[in-house]
DNA sequence: TGTATATAATTCGATGTCGAACAATACTAC
DNA sequence: GTAGTATTGTTCGACATCGAATTATATACA
């Protein structure tokens, strides 16, 4: 596919493949952030935050890194941002006082519970052009290489 | 793979396997752009443009837009940097003089040539954890998914 | 106890990213 | 040829993102 690369066969199909993992995970996810924002004025990141509270209850900064995979700035950023629009709340840990413990508001609560119903409509409508099996199969391949370059 | 959401099971299958497509892309490419930043003080777009004039020649930005999958003002920014750092040069094309042309300078095209080889190395590496069936399949695959995405 | 080290989070500066609004130029149709 | 429209690129403001440096707190150990 690349126009004018000289390559060996392998670095060919290597960064061919490469290429169309990109292209689908940016075509979906065009597929999902302007509704976040159009409909309940979220950007992916306020969201993926909302989510893990939602799902795991409140977290440390430090947790909410590991689990939306940012670096310790961004999230601080990002809670910045939410806090500011009133959807998380951030307090002290009694125990360890370096420690935040950031909650959802009322308002923050209501914000995920009305956007994650359309979400996980238009994930499955989208992850709907492949069968069963090749979702199964695209699930297992992705693993496959995401935990070896994880560990490269 | 969701802990606590309660869904259809095609519905959990499609957010499982998102996850696992955006968690590989993510880590693919944190075996990369590092390796872009440290060796030769670029970053992945700055990349993606000089790689575009490389294989491509001269473009216009609008042409650079459609070849990295990114909005008119990111282009603009990302060849400010470029141009500020002696890589590219904008020029006015005679006959629509509306439109640029854009050119990678020596320092450019030496940039570009230094870092490609190991960047190739590095794609093909970590797309060695799959095999070469894998591979054409999560192509396969995720042409598929991008390309109904695409158009949905 | 007190000092050195480790950890949690933030701040700072640089870059990327987008959409909306804008300016300059080209095109179209009368 | 002039008025209206379309296209190209930039500017602007908001947010995301990172790494490095910093601050506050906790732990270890001597």
């Amino acid at each position: 596919m690349p126009t004018h690369f000289h390559g060996t066969e392998e670095e060919i199909l290597a960064l061919d493949t490469f290429i169309k993992l990109t292209r689908s995970v940016n075509a979906v996810q065009a597929g999902l952030i302007p509704q976040l924002q159009r409909d309940h004025s979220l950007t992916e990141s306020q969201f993926a935050v909302l989510e893990a509270l939602f799902h795991l209850g409140p977290l440390s900064p430090g947790q909410i890194c590991q689990k939306i995979l940012r670096s310790g700035s961004n999230v601080t950023t990002v809670l910045d941002n939410l806090e500011r629009n009133g959807l998380v709340r951030r307090d002290r840990d009694g125990r360890d006082r370096r420690v935040q413990i950031v909650q959802m508001t009322e308002a923050g609560r209501s914000a995920i519970s009305a956007a994650l119903p359309m979400h996980v409509e238009r994930v499955t409508a989208l992850m709907g052009a492949l069968s069963e099996y090749e979702r199964r199969e695209l699930g297992r391949l992705c693993k496959k290489l995401g935990t070896s370059a994880a560990s490269a």
